[in-house]
DNA sequence: CGCGTTCTTGACTGCTTTCAAAGATGGTGG
DNA sequence: CCACCATCTTTGAAAGCAGTCAAGAACGCG
């Protein structure tokens, strides 16, 4: 079980440090930013959009997720803010399309101090969120339902490892297999059963809120073995469930 | 038929134009870069993670793509650079995901030229990259083949008028149908029947490399409506908590 | 303890893939 | 000018992964 998570101050700090080099100042700064934070109430959307929106935030606790949805109600889910990460507002002058921001549960958030240092921690941030829409975008196309959970799973786990907000093989996943689902492209069912097969298969398992992963570093390469040497068998009762 | 494209210099300043005012000096020195383009050769994957590609570049002529691979021969092109679009570097300090950057056919590139109002041109470059990204990753979370592929072809239209490469109802598109499934995340034989379709339902056609869109300005919106109204109902979305 | 939300599971449907092969298309050389 | 070849496009039939519909079980909360 998760014994402690580190404080407000020092997942800003340990997050934006794994991007650049931070000076002495600018890590104050940071510490100063996390005291003056905000808490946005449960899935109220945020407007970043508006002029009330054009200040870059940081994320210091809970989840944020962007999103976008049809009319008829088919809701996806580009992507998800955690504790460390960087909120930009951007100039959206034509809008290609949009999107919502929402916290998942309650989240926390303070104003992005500037700084010298910190400039280029935003702007690594940027790039590296750009990666994950990158993932996220093959993870859709050309992976299939067991692939793109575990996939996706590891990727969150990497994610907040950088806040401290995980450890090596788990983490406190605060959402429900349906928003799970949006994330993935999938159905709330299917989730529930690609879920069953990676716990039957033994890779992790998910109960009540707390992710585990049975082997150590497993990428989504080995997700494609497994599945795999699970076709070939036929079918697959697979001894192994994971550690308490 | 496309009678004639703008020169080099014309599309880099009309679509730059497009996205902030920019500065009589800075439109000289974008024709200026336009004049020292070199020409990449078909399907060499430029390197743009190295030292070497650490400038901005732009494209000039010919499409690009973006893609990532398998081992197992699965590839998924994240997404395409076409004439006017700026194709920064990333400082790419942890690759969480691989990418490489192939020319479709034959494309010519520039460096980006440096300028005051450029730099908010570039800047707002990103912000538009980011929301197809975006848009990418709603079409293929949440979308069926038909609905990917006429979302696609209306966003490169749009894309594509920008810097005068289309028609407001038909465009120029150098790519095979098997690139398009790698795009989509279908398979090509996939891709082949619902063009047939779309041609079938009288949406557009795809002839020798020109898209033309039967109809004017239909957006992603309509192609649900099409499907819906033709058949069974498009795959339900997953409602979410206190919908109104 | 009751109720709403979330999680599970079963049976069935269907969109997409797979496998295979025939039909265009375009460029090259005789 | 036409045969020839590689590549790309089309089409059919069958299989599979994921979606749909429905209902019961488990969980959390006031």
């Amino acid at each position: 079980m998760q014994l402690s998570y580190p404080t407000f101050e020092e997942r800003l700090v340990m997050r934006l440090a794994a991007l650049t080099e931070l000076s002495r100042s600018d890590r104050v700064k940071l510490q100063e930013a996390a005291q003056s934070s905000f808490v946005i109430s449960e899935e109220k959307p945020l407007k970043l959009s508006g002029p009330s929106g054009r200040s870059r935030l940081l994320v210091v606790d809970g989840w944020l997720a962007r999103s976008t949805s049809h009319q008829d109600g088919r809701r996806q889910i580009i992507g998800f803010y955690v504790p460390g990460d960087v909120i930009s507002p951007g100039m959206a002058l034509k809008p290609v399309i949009t999107t919502d921001l929402t916290s998942v549960g309650q989240a926390t958030l303070c104003p992005a101090p500037e700084g010298q240092s910190l400039a280029r921690a935003y702007a690594a941030a940027a790039d590296v969120e750009q990666a994950y829409l990158h993932r996220q975008v093959a993870r859709l196309g050309r992976m299939n339902a067991f692939e793109r959970v575990e996939d996706w799973m590891w990727e969150m786990r990497d994610r907040l490892l950088l806040s401290g907000m995980a450890q090596p093989q788990a983490f406190q996943l605060p959402i429900t297999q349906d928003i799970l689902a949006d994330v993935l492209g999938l159905t709330p069912v299917h989730v529930n059963r690609t879920l069953k097969l990676l716990r039957e298969v033994g890779v992790l398992t998910w109960r009540s809120g707390y992710v585990r992963f049975a082997h150590e570093g497993a990428s989504s390469q080995v997700a494609c073995e497994e599945l795999g040497s699970r076709s070939s068998r036929a079918s697959g009762g697979t001894p192994f469930t994971g550690q308490a």
